[in-house]
RNA sequence: GGGCGUGUAGCAUAGUCUGGAUAAUGCACCGGCCUCCUAAGCCGGGGACCGUGGGUUCGAAUCCUGCCGCGCCCGCCA
């Protein structure tokens, strides 16, 4: 409730100093109340009897007093074991909710400079198949694409795929074996792991093609066009397939958005050139290293990023490095952000390290690593790809899809079989991505097809439903008399409602600051629930009372729009019916 | 061995940054609620020594620290 501590910190000021209680000492003392039942904000005295020499139930009683004229209007004081507990006044809550319900981005602001921010996620790699290991990323960077977007600043999507390396030598020559059109033909229906499989089977298992691979792997590196011709197709097979995927989704990546590791190989020399300009390039074991401190090896000695290989070749610290240069100088970008898993956050540690110590990030850029947890098995273990138990992306996306199907067709039979289908996709994807964002991103969690495709209780098929049913109460509405209708807050679900819908923008900053989806997702949640027994407890339409009817009105209008662009926000649907 | 992270009802989580009163939510479980604006819902109930031992504090799930469990990382893969 920071509206309230904005409109009652003058009055309580202004107390505080007649009883002589310096600002230094109460400050920080009030915050949101935890008992809910007592007040929306609360101060605890009990540090304040060293000062004053009272007892806190005595202090507390003195500011009590001494605040209470002149939160008139805002808020009732009152004072319990030692705390001053301040509860907004319906007509506070009535005027300001009306306020928020009168903007269109209900309470939100823009940031005050706006900055150019590139967000790299989902970053699948050419030629293997999009596991829901894949999902964090995406859903998660597009989350926050969203988020920053709609907080005014640039963001520059970027989708670092995976298509440059030393698989690409097997890669080409099974689709030499295969023939390009039977080899393309199976990575765009979405078979890539059987293709990946058997190059990489071949690989281990042929030496003869195992010498191939790596012969191949030299033509490309030197630009062979044949080389290249083949690698494209794998390149553009593959990029085809992720767009489906993409699609089905319904994320923001587009073509535009890929800026794969290819892309950054022309400049790997330059980064060398560069670190060594800055006199930071060393040798070490035949390899140009940079040593960043601070990270020790087994034996307890430096850590080196590697930025040359003793074979010359280059390896990701490099192209990582090439990265940030792009997009801090071709780009202007201001923040650097990097929707990968935790498992390289020391990798990511050294490479701003070695960044900052050459200069190239400045102060004034943030760079960041949004780390997520890993998705495990059933048996705690991180899935992998190999051990065959990871579920192909696609697969659970359309098993949800199915469900949700099956679910709409038997809870609203009417439906015509368009919008039928529209629906199930928007729940069924809502439902998978919601089950990912809601979740603090960097906390492992166990895979669950269950909890994944469950469609009650926290999820977002909850929200969409309370959206839904909010819609349907606009279908039967025919005047517009409610449209600028002041809300008045009388009952304790309204209050509820009304408290749910001020604190938007306190978690909505609160998500964007700290990259955190799930604060948004739980708040978003507080305001469904908040609704629903509002819904229950409050009739809306056949409420006798026209004030009442058109108060409510707006705050099903507002709640309804909050959920909506909240659900956008984090990429899922808010269909009118399901 | 070193570094980083993590541990909250049967299960899954929020809260930890910025310490406050009775630890919040969902699933599962028990009991109510559709002749009434969408029951994917609502109301009520049981269920937690917040991993564990110390410390700081008037006050600790929250801060510091020891230990234990688990995960990840520790030089030419990405």
């Amino acid at each position: 409730m920071d509206p309230l501590i904005q409109a009652t910190i003058p009055g309580i000021r202004q107390g505080m100093s007649t009883l002589g209680i310096e600002e230094d000492d109460w400050g920080s003392l009030l915050g949101p109340s935890t008992v809910s039942d007592h007040g929306d904000l609360a101060m605890a005295c009990h540090s304040l009897a060293r000062v004053l020499r009272k007892s806190p139930v005595d202090i507390a009683e003195d500011i009590c007093a001494a605040i209470t004229p002149n939160l008139k209007g805002f808020a009732q004081v009152t004072s319990m074991n030692g705390f001053v507990n301040i509860k907004a006044t319906n007509s506070w809550l009535s005027e300001r909710v009306t306020e928020v319900a009168s903007d269109s981005r209900l309470g939100i602001t823009k940031a005050e400079i706006p900055r150019t921010i590139a967000i790299d996620y989902s970053s699948p790699n050419v030629a293997k198949e999009m596991h829901v290991g894949h999902l964090r990323s995406t859903v998660i960077g597009d989350a926050l694409a969203r988020i920053l977007s709609y907080q005014g600043h640039t963001v520059i999507r970027e989708n670092h795929i995976g298509d440059w390396g030393t698989p690409f030598g097997m890669l080409i020559e099974h689709l030499l074996d295969l023939g390009e059109a039977e080899a393309g033909g199976e990575i765009s229906v979405g078979d890539l792991d059987s293709f990946y499989k058997s190059a990489r089977g071949k690989f281990d298992e042929d030496s003869d093609f195992a010498a191939r691979s790596r012969a191949r792997v030299v033509l490309l590196q030197s630009g062979d066009e044949d080389t290249l011709h083949l690698w494209k197709v794998l390149v553009n097979e593959s990029t085809r397939y992720f767009n489906e995927v993409y699609r089905l989704l319904d994320v923001l990546l587009v073509d535009a958005d890929l800026m794969g590791e290819s892309a950054y190989h022309p400049l790997l020399p330059s980064v060398v050139s560069r670190l060594s300009d800055a006199g930071l390039l060393e040798e070490s074991g035949g390899a140009d290293v940079v040593f960043p401190g601070g990270h020790l090896n087994r034996e307890g000695e430096p850590l080196p990023l590697i930025i040359r290989k003793g074979d010359g070749g280059y390896n990701y610290a490099t192209t990582d490095i090439a990265c940030i240069i792009d997009r801090i100088e071709r780009l202007n970008a201001d923040d650097l952000l990097y929707v990968v898993g935790t498992p390289q956050s020391r990798h990511f540690e050294m490479v701003f390290e070695v960044c900052r110590m050459a200069g190239l990030l400045g102060a004034g850029h943030r760079s960041e690593h949004v780390n997520f947890g890993s998705v495990l098995g059933s048996d705690g273990k991180v899935l992998k790809s190999r051990s065959g138990s990871a579920v192909k992306l696609v697969d659970l996306l359309e098993e949800s899809i199915s469900r949700a199907t099956a679910v709409v067709d038997e809870k609203n039979p009417g439906l015509g079989e368009d919008e039928k289908n529209q629906i199930a996709r928007s729940v069924g994807i809502g439902a998978v991505k919601f089950s990912d964002l809601s979740n603090d991103r960097t906390r492992d969690y166990v895979f669950d097809w269950s909890k994944m495709l469950s469609f009650e209780g926290d999820t977002s098929p909850y929200l969409q439903y309370a959206h839904a049913r909010i819609c349907s109460i606009f279908t039967k509405v025919e005047d517009s008399n409610w449209v600028d209708y002041p809300i008045n807050i009388n009952d304790h679900y309204e209050g509820r409602l009304a408290r749910s819908l001020l604190s938007y923008r306190d978690s909505f900053e609160s998500s964007a600051r700290d990259l955190m989806p799930n604060r948004l997702c739980t708040h978003l949640l507080a305001i469904s629930s908040a609704f629903t027994s509002f819904y229950e407890n409050c009739p809306v339409l056949i409420v006798e009372d026209p004030e009442v009817r058109n108060g409510r009105l707006r705050l099903c209008d507002a709640t309804a729009r909050s959920l909506k662009i909240g659900l956008s926000l984090l990429g899922i649907d808010a269909p009118e019916r399901m």
